[in-house]
DNA sequence: CGTATTTTGGAGCGAGCGCACGGAAACTCG
DNA sequence: CGAGTTTCCGTGCGCTCGCTCCAAAATACG
């Protein structure tokens, strides 16, 4: 009934949320994102209308992709402590990984937009929650088994453990002593 | 010999690094500068240099009095713990007190400049290795008079403290729950 | 095949950006 | 008090920003 897209909306976004994870909200232009997404400015604004609600598009594609890996880490089968462990091993090598050092982009939105804008801090906040309750679950799971001792809360503990686990991704940004970070890890999955 | 300043540098500096502080490097203008330093244009870039230059002095200035306080705060007398205990309450009283929410300086930096601007890496690894230090120090004396296990390192035992309390400060751009934030506290402290 | 509908690419709008400049102003010192 | 020096203030340059608009292009349907 008219012209065809002759993109995926799915690749464009994610090339999107690559960008605005890259290089933060206010450093990218929407020259940029036309650029890495392929798309021509009119297709872009056409599309996902206007700057910030493709950044919140990109925010949830975030959270569908990457928070959802993260805690799809915490559900599968084993030892508790063995999950919370590949949590953060997992990050520290992503982290480290990556040339261009971008981290983690919920965090990223935290830092730089959360404060000024509603609809992304309700994301972020959206982002913490879900795993928070991922880390509570998987606590609540090695208290029941005896793995992990039942003197603090789950809740206490998860909350314990995602303030580690961001620290630990926002020190990644300069810390590059995979040891030291892994350190870290040890230290706080057998102190629980 | 000249015409004489009527304006106090390091006022200038604060107010810049107040606003750098707030709104993060690229979303600050250099008209947004010249209104909180009250200095024309041409009087900021014949003080500080360009935007960059007077960022970079925002930063050094933010270490010489903020991180210095934090460091100041564990280098006070009494138990290890407490000390410790200080640093993290006083962290979130002062940020859920903050109605701009800014956070910590050198973590926005971290998040948004550090990979893009080498000085500014550096810098932000100056903050992070002169708190690690403190904190190992400070874990060190709570080691020696027994208050702290020595089953691990001071070291060890500092950059996980440090991850926490880096995370603690992402975590309270979104959770204002104190109570929930100072259980992450309390049962950081007592599991050392 | 013609018409309606949507997408595409590119040019370009007003606004704001970082930064530079030049003359007036305010001091010190001979 | 005049000469020399530095700061101050306003203007504005060249550029890029987010965003819009429009005609050409590409399809579906009668």
């Amino acid at each position: 009934m008219a012209r065809p897209r002759k993109f995926d909306e799915t690749h464009a976004l994610t090339a999107a949320m690559e960008t605005f994870w890259r290089r933060g909200y206010e450093a990218t232009s929407t020259r940029n994102l036309s650029d890495s997404t392929g798309l021509g400015q009119s297709s872009l604004y056409n599309t996902f209308g206007d700057k910030r609600e493709l950044y919140l598009r990109a925010l949830r594609h975030y959270y569908e992709t990457h928070t959802a890996e993260q805690t799809a880490l915490l559900d599968r089968p084993g030892p508790a402590k063995d999950r919370l462990r590949d949590l953060m091993v997992h990050a520290v090598d992503t982290d480290l990984a990556d040339p261009e050092a971008s981290g983690c982009f919920t965090i990223n939105a935290s830092v730089e937009k959360a404060d000024s804008d509603d609809e992304v801090r309700e994301e972020v906040r959206r982002h913490f929650t879900t795993v928070e309750r991922a880390l509570a679950e998987t606590i609540a799971r090695g208290q029941r088994s005896g793995e992990i001792s039942s003197e603090r809360s789950a809740g206490t503990l998860a909350r314990q453990i995602l303030s580690t686990y961001y620290g630990l991704r926002v020190l990644a940004r300069i810390q590059k002593d995979r040891d030291a970070l892994l350190g870290i890890v040890e230290s706080t999955v057998s102190a629980l």
